[in-house]
DNA sequence: TGGTGTGAACCGATTCACAGCA
DNA sequence: TGCTGTGAATCGGTTCACACCA
């Protein structure tokens, strides 16, 4: 990568990543700017502009080769190795995320599970093992995963995070609706809060 | 309101709202844009913008008074009614999302969810019946939810989007990780795809 | 001809800095 | 003195427009 890519560029190039595999596997095919912009809803000159973050990677007249962009951009995401997450907490979300299907098909592997309900605590669901969240940093360290994705309730979400970090994890997914989260240093740390999501939408729908 | 909001100034206004929440009604006390930005992490020049978007609301020299602003921003998000939502797809995330705390504490209330599996249908969880997917139509309008949180196959969400759309509701909320979804003018759109947070993620982490 | 690569122009959002008010 | 409100400066990302290349 050569300069730094916006983080808005961050999504559009997982959505470049996905319309490639769609695509499938067309050894020395091409596609242009113009027909991967309309399949992610951006536009012909966004999509040059990102790409050239990689350099000068198009064929003028041409397009970009559908395997090579491909590859780059696996290459990018780190698709090409097995990208190990996490689950903290294994109620209902918990639950949902591990068998989400979403994950699977986009090279992640979750390895592991934790809560501290022992009548979870053994159980394996979906292939993933339940372990007591005591045991969190061994797991963590055996599995090397990389991403966590919290699913506790609000009121432990700080101390959990802070045992992930304890853990070696370096990015942390948070679904957890708490105040404000701090991390580390270096930790990448991202929310995902569904009620604010809906806030978003009751507000443009009540503003405009 | 008075200018156009930007979509991220929305969501701070959310963040602000639910710390005012969290303060509880202390008639008379006042707060800063300072106190506000540490407790959302924001800078409090721009607390102060996003609140003059709503007039000369502040107080100089005391700050803003918690009450009148709580207030503000809850009718800004509609919080003062009931906010229905209905969720289609009551499969792993669907359920969690019918379970999920965080809804039902913003003000959010969920009043029908829909399935087209039989074994499902008629079922009620948590207080929440699921229909036939068939009456989708009826139900929204005689509940008169404003928005819908799709939770089924990426292959059959524009479909359902489709049918969402013609039934009435205003703005949805698309959890299946689906292409490119398209809605009509006018209806409010957000995709949640929790593969490209964590594909965000793992690029953060290998890329700088 | 068709489509890339890219500097320049543009645009919107954030930050700064300070006047003004209680 | 303390803190708001706001125009001006700044920043970063997007779009434009066109030179260049297969």
């Amino acid at each position: 990568m050569h300069r730094k890519m916006p983080s808005s560029g961050i999504y559009r190039l997982a959505l470049y990543s996905r319309h490639l595999d769609s695509l499938g596997n067309r050894e020395d095919e091409y596609i242009s700017s113009q027909e991967l912009a309309e399949a992610t809803g951006n536009t012909a000159a966004q999509v040059r502009k990102d790409l050239t973050y990689y350099g000068s990677i198009g064929e003028p007249g041409k397009g970009y080769k559908i395997k090579k962009l491909r590859e780059l951009l696996m290459e990018a995401f780190g698709k090409k190795e097995v990208r190990k997450l996490v689950v903290i907490g294994a109620g209902n979300l918990g639950m949902a995320l591990i068998a989400h299907s979403g994950f699977r098909t986009q090279q992640f592997k979750i390895v592991a599970a934790f809560d501290r309900d022992a009548r979870k605590i053994g159980k394996v669901v979906e292939n993933v093992m339940i372990y007591n969240i005591q045991n969190l940093e061994t797991v963590v360290a055996r599995t090397g995963a990389d991403i966590a994705l919290v699913c506790v309730p609000y009121y432990s979400a700080q101390k959990v995070i802070d045992k992930l970090v304890l853990a070696g994890v370096k990015a942390i997914l948070n679904f957890a609706p708490a105040g404000r989260i701090t991390v580390p240093e270096g930790i990448k740390f991202q929310n995902v809060d569904m009620s604010i999501e809906a806030d978003r939408l009751y507000y443009l729908l009540k503003n405009d």
